[in-house]
DNA sequence: ATCCCGAGGG
DNA sequence: CCCTCTGGAT
């Protein structure tokens, strides 16, 4: 695994290769990108960007969703896949937002983490894109690519966003894990392509393969 | 066929 | 640690 320094430089230049690397999070509450959020596990962003205008429509807040028949719900969510689980957690995410913070979404980790549906990724993403608190959140794209630069070198998520908010300064934490995203996404994907990488040079696994 | 901007449950 | 939940992309 690189130190420290090697690691702020890399990731320094891999930010600068994504500087649209948070423009499709820009949801008008941190109610609607919680809920943007959990619809995305396992989804694409044109199934959620399908869904969620309609759905905000019918459900622009906590008090609403929390009120909300899984038969009414169900459908509208449908596109993005899992839509029972989802619609399940929605509902009782929404319930306990109004039971236990008044239909605001909480500012804390161990709050969010209660509450159903809401896991540490979820979290994360919530705190640092719409709460203003730092947040790394680390899916399977931010473990795949700090594996293979080196910045990271543990397959448990929790211990890879321990190492990079070690590393990294509060305020590059929510950038450095939409760019490890996008990055994963589009060039260091599974199937990799690494011709079109900008830090293939610096890249453990380019260097082996 | 296989994999995914996850989380809950056994 | 394993499985399940679903649609869509590759």
């Amino acid at each position: 695994m690189r130190s420290p320094a090697t690691t702020r430089a890399i990731l320094k230049t891999l930010r600068a290769q994504y500087p649209d690397a948070d423009t499709e999070l820009n949801y008008a509450t941190p109610f609607e990108l919680l809920v943007a959020t959990i619809l995305s596990a396992q989804s694409t962003d044109a199934g959620v960007n399908r869904v969620t205008p309609s759905l905000f429509k019918r459900y622009p807040d906590a008090a609403s969703l929390a009120k909300a028949k899984a038969a009414d719900l169900e459908p509208l969510i449908h596109a993005t896949g899992f839509f029972r689980s989802k619609a399940r957690s929605l509902m009782g995410m929404a319930q306990a937002l109004v039971e236990r913070h008044g239909g605001k979404v909480p500012k804390s980790m161990e709050a969010l983490v209660e509450l159903p549906g809401v896991g540490r990724k979820t979290a994360n993403v919530v705190l640092g894109h719409a709460l203003g608190v730092p947040g790394l959140p680390v899916d399977r794209h931010v473990l795949r690519v700090s594996n293979r630069l080196g910045v990271a070198a543990s397959d448990d998520p929790v211990a890879v966003e321990q190492r990079l908010t070690k590393v990294l300064p509060p305020e590059d934490w929510t950038k450095t894990s939409d760019t490890l995203i996008l990055h994963g996404r589009r060039i260091c994907k599974p199937n990799p392509v690494c011709e079109m990488c900008s830090v293939r040079d610096e890249c453990e696994f380019y260097r082996k393969r």
